[in-house]
DNA sequence: ACCCCTGTTCGGCG
DNA sequence: CCGCCGAACAGGGG
């Protein structure tokens, strides 16, 4: 299920391997969640590696191990990753455990949309160093934000918030957090953007990204209870900050929730 | 039974 | 070429 903050979580949840070989791979037999991947080769390489860092970046995450091993982890919507005691048996949606000597590092996944890469070199994979730069890297600046908005002028705000390629990490809650922020319609088009909406846009795409990192990055605490995430899916809920009844429909094929007289489409 | 789902990719259509 | 849509992947929860 998870956007950036979620992926830092779980990313995070392996934390207490690092430094320790890998004494012992297990693999589940359906193996459709390695395309692309070679489940005999992660095998005999990752067996007798050290795991030695890890990093994420939008909903990717990179797991170091030496020597020369890369394994890369997308969880999709359902994927997660655990720890386990060293005597812990695999269950159905367990697809890959890498016991140690105090702990089973575990990735699951009950719906395979999740997917593994694995990389055997000397340099960081290829796929890794092509992806765009964090939201809140100094990279991502107003005036690059509104060159995004006039090269796609006719594609609602919404469905630009969910490209990967442009806002990485940004999933389905946080694209109407930062919407419902800034006072914008998820219809609303690239093109429509005035100067100073594209700096608030901006403002608030860094500051959802930065308060959900770190509240659920590091313990998955609650947000803020006037935060949209909280009232979106109750049944009548309302918008927190005027009290109408809040809306709920698809755009850009996903369910969108929004405040009606709060955000703006003209 | 039926509907929903914090993701992504693909093919088809206008 | 653009943008939108539904399907597919496949399972669990309300």
């Amino acid at each position: 299920m998870p956007e950036l903050a979620e992926v830092e979580y779980y990313r995070r949840q392996w934390n207490s391997g690092l430094g320790e070989k890998i004494l012992r791979v297990e693999l589940h037999p359906k193996v459709r969640i390695f395309r692309g991947a070679k489940p005999k080769k992660i095998l005999s390489s990752l067996k007798g590696s050290t795991f030695k860092n890890s990093f994420a970046n939008g909903k990717q995450m990179l797991f170091v191990f030496s020597p020369h091993c890369w394994l890369g982890v997308h969880l999709g919507m359902t994927g997660s990753l655990r720890i386990e005691a060293v005597d812990f048996l695999p269950k159905k949606h367990d697809h890959l455990v890498l016991f140690q000597k105090k702990t089973a590092l575990v990735f699951s996944d009950p719906r395979l949309f999740g997917r593994i890469r694995f990389d055997f070199s000397k340099e960081e994979p290829a796929w890794w160093k092509a992806l765009p730069p964090s939201l809140l890297s100094k990279d991502f600046t107003a005036s690059k934000l509104g060159a995004i908005g006039d090269r796609f002028r006719r594609t609602p705000l919404k469905a630009l918030l969910l490209r990967q390629d442009l806002f990485p990490g940004i999933g389905n809650w946080m694209a109407d957090e930062i919407l419902w922020r800034s006072r914008l319609h998820p219809s609303k088009k690239g093109g429509d953007l005035s100067p100073s909406e594209v700096r608030t846009l901006h403002r608030e795409t860094r500051f959802v990204c930065s308060q959900a990192l770190r509240i659920i990055g590091k313990n998955w605490g609650d947000l803020p209870p006037h935060w949209l995430f909280n009232h979106r899916w109750k049944k009548g809920g309302v918008c927190p900050q005027t009290g109408v009844e809040l809306k709920r429909e698809t755009i850009a094929g996903r369910t969108t929730c929004w405040s009606p007289a709060w955000q703006k489409l003209s």
